[in-house]
DNA sequence: GTTGAGCGTT
């Protein structure tokens, strides 16, 4: 099964490949994604990682409050698109 | 070239 996590409070800079490396190391990612926004092309600054079900809240315990270029990540089970 | 709480495209 595939749980999606929310990511928030990521640097600017942050690619998708390093949200996915970071989270590697504590579970199975299966794909991670920055949203960006759609006029500038930029980031928002918070992004979505999908992820092994078993794995999810090892990840969001180990995830959330931890740092990435400098920033403390906040980590939560993403909510269901409408 | 900037910014800082939030829940996303085909």
């Amino acid at each position: 099964m595939v749980r999606t996590l929310y990511v928030g409070n990521l640097p600017w800079a942050t690619s998708e490949e390093e949200l996915a490396r970071a989270f590697a190391s504590h579970g199975e990612v299966l794909s991670a994604r920055i949203i960006t926004d759609r006029q500038t092309g930029r980031s928002r600054g918070f992004g979505f990682v999908e992820v092994n079900d078993a794995d999810a809240d090892q990840m969001i315990a180990a995830m959330n409050g931890a740092e990435l270029g400098g920033r403390i990540l906040t980590v939560n089970e993403a909510r269901a698109r409408s």
